[in-house]
DNA sequence: GGCCATAAGATACGGTGCGTTTCTTCTCTT
DNA sequence: AAGAGAAGAAACGCACCGTATCTTATGGCC
């Protein structure tokens, strides 16, 4: 919308030099904004910079590089680690769960989540962190404790929970937001778990 | 090794002009060999132009960017069509088909294929093509017939196979290619097969 | 067999954005 | 009050993109 905001200090004050944290929320703040207004691709360090009324080496002194930059602002305003729902019933935790994963950054552009992990999965490094993340204490671990659950309640073959299969939701997740370009709607993700997930998980052993 | 390569023409010789197919494909030899040398990020329109002993306007009269020159060498040096092995079992089907279209590429560096194929996603129009061309006569269909004739003789449950099913074995491996960075292993379509895709086409119906 | 449209080849350019360097200026600490 | 340390500003070199300009060779055509 507008063209220029200022951020806080008033425009025609006196150059108010900020430090220390209070300067790394506003970079952060600016990386948000410039994401919602350009997306990813064309975020650049010098907009960011420019926006937070700050300079690049100042960018450059806390993140070595823009990938680095960008994953510290979605780390910052990605919403905290999330109980796993336990409705008693498999298929209502995993939607509930699955999709406010889903949602959490509806209020960005979908380009700009989508550049973000796209680029994620160009860096090697980035690569293993993101999925050191998601398995260590990440989705994938609530995941697994669900479907856990589920197996003492009787719902699902205990047998079919392996490594792969509870993080399978997630991965086809994953692949359609990668391949689609969108975040997967909630027609998705229920087909994704009435064709795919559950009927697995249920299936009898030795067949 | 060689620094440069002198690719067919005699190096004292006289400026030998190539045109048409034939300076076509010397371009599209470069960048194949670009790709095995510097890996995908690191090929540059200047390289491939000096690796093919022409110049960038050639390239870009050919080619609209970057990513269209590399899915055209690409797209030359992959294998034709594959029809879809009929081995009488579903499973081996699956693997020997699955196998070969994951070895395709094994003469080029694992980093080459990725990086394209994450620049394929980055491109929202490049992304449509992709998933056009995997399902229409790419390799979705010839999953769905080898399921379809598994089903025929009583492997699976008919009532299984979805467009989602379908394409689920494809959808699992181009995700562990694209998080892993690595074309996944022999052992990782196995543990796809047996985890995940075999198991849930033979549950049975309304579980 | 000589003309000429066409495309190749060479070169250079403007543009963008990265990541860095240098230097000045402020502000917090002691 | 002094000085360390970081912020801020400006500019740089670099790489590469995609384009424009111009010359030169080539092959088709009459």
């Amino acid at each position: 919308m507008a063209e220029d905001v200022a951020e806080d200090a008033a425009v025609g004050g006196k150059p108010v030099r900020r430090r220390g944290g209070e300067l790394e929320r506003a970079i952060l703040d600016a990386v948000w904004a410039e994401l919602a207004d350009h997306g990813y691709d064309r975020l650049t360090m010098e907009g960011v910079a420019a926006r937070a009324r700050t300079s690049k080496p100042v960018l450059y002194r806390r993140w070595p590089n823009r990938a680095a930059l960008v994953i510290a602002a979605l780390g910052r305003n990605a919403p905290d680690y999330q109980e796993p729902p336990d409705t008693g019933e498999l298929r209502a935790d995993l939607a509930l769960f699955l999709g406010s994963l889903l949602h959490r950054f509806d209020d960005l552009p979908t380009d700009a989540v989508h550049g973000v992990l796209v680029d994620l999965l160009r860096d090697p490094e980035l690569r293993a962190g993101f999925t050191v993340g998601l398995t260590a204490v990440g989705p994938v671990s609530s995941l697994g404790l669900m479907m856990r659950r589920a197996a003492d309640r009787g719902e699902i073959n205990p047998a079919r929970i392996t490594p792969r299969t509870v993080s399978l939701p997630l991965d086809l997740l994953r692949d359609a937001f990668l391949v689609g370009g969108a975040v997967p709607s909630d027609r998705v993700v229920a087909e994704v778990l009435d064709e795919v997930v559950l009927p697995l998980l249920r299936a009898p052993s030795g067949n």
